[in-house]
DNA sequence: TAGAGTATAGAACGAACGTTCGGTCGTATG
DNA sequence: CATACGACCGAACGTTCGTTCTATACTCTA
């Protein structure tokens, strides 16, 4: 997973259309380390001035590199946003998946569910207040790629309730039960 | 009170610190639904596209009038959103305080709060929005004053909700109570 | 009808924006 | 040692931003 987001990061870059990932030993690692710590500076900054009113000068403040050298990690600011935003979201669905693992009781999954997203909600405030601030700002393609994302984490979680209804046997509208869980 | 709104929008229209209010009759009306008329499109694009992402040529093309002439109405873009504000708010404000002068019954009076809320809540899904979204852009004087409408507003509500409890002598909350009314 | 004052617009301003170009430096590989 | 490549930067590009200047039409009042 590690390697196919490198990919996708690079295929993004400045490098563009010829794609040279790296072939030295130790060298994707390096990349990915300062790709993550980039991110987080990031969505520091688009937390505190929101996606517009954040501009690549204060990235460039906030990560301490400079404005040409953001640019050798990423192709465009738009980007950038939806790597943040399908980070956060591949790591919420990640964390969720290692969870539902452990029981397959209808009960303990949706306990489950709540559990992760609350607790990674509280630990990740400013990502989470950038997902859902700059929600309509990525068009095109980029959107719809995160908007999928949430649609199948809504999707799993629809899914669990229904799951408890059945083995319960108790009847209320699973949609508004979910929706009133994200607020 | 329409007066006092013109002299606040004019005192910081272009003409600035000679501040020459309309002399002429029904001058000052004409002036005032134009200011209306442009913030409603105002509302409207800040809506969809954000504050930052708008810009004074999108609001332009809105309304139909030319860069320059907005300025004839507006000091500055940040003038235009706390206008945009503070008109919302003030409205809110003025017509919960009609709806309470019809009745002095503690829960009644709770009652007419929540529907003034949810009945403008409604009713302006735009202006709503762009309160929420935009909350923290305003900074100085400017958001200092949006920020105490807000808080008298909080106020208003807390002291429907204790008088409630005095009167119907139980006990809970205040400060959950209400913030479970707004969410 | 002359004149004052309001309403509006075209064109331009400097600043800031996202992005790109050309280059230097360090380092691992041949 | 040579050289090829990844990492990074200063400076600039063209564009768009918010704002202002100047001028012209309109509309009441005297």
């Amino acid at each position: 997973m590690a390697t196919a987001a490198a990919i996708a990061v690079r295929s993004g870059s400045r490098r563009g259309k010829a794609v040279s990932l790296p072939t030295r030993n130790g060298s994707r690692e390096r990349f990915d380390r300062r790709v993550e710590k980039i991110l987080a500076h990031a969505t520091a900054v688009f937390c505190e001035k929101g996606y517009e009113g954040a501009s690549m000068r204060d990235l460039s403040r906030a990560t301490g590199m400079s404005l040409a050298g953001l640019y050798h990690y990423f192709a465009s600011k738009e980007r950038l946003l939806y790597l943040i935003q399908k980070h956060t979201f591949s790591t919420i669905l990640e964390k969720l998946r290692q969870r539902l693992e452990d029981t397959n009781d209808a009960e303990q999954r949706v306990r489950a569910f709540i559990e992760n997203h609350l607790e990674y909600f509280l630990a990740n405030r400013q990502a989470m207040k950038v997902l859902s601030h700059e929600d309509e700002v990525l068009k095109n393609s980029l959107g719809n790629e995160i908007r999928a994302i949430k649609r199948e984490y809504y999707r799993i979680c629809l899914g669990l309730v229904e799951d408890l209804k059945r083995a319960k046997s108790v009847e209320f509208s699973s949609r508004i039960a979910v929706l009133s869980l994200f607020g």
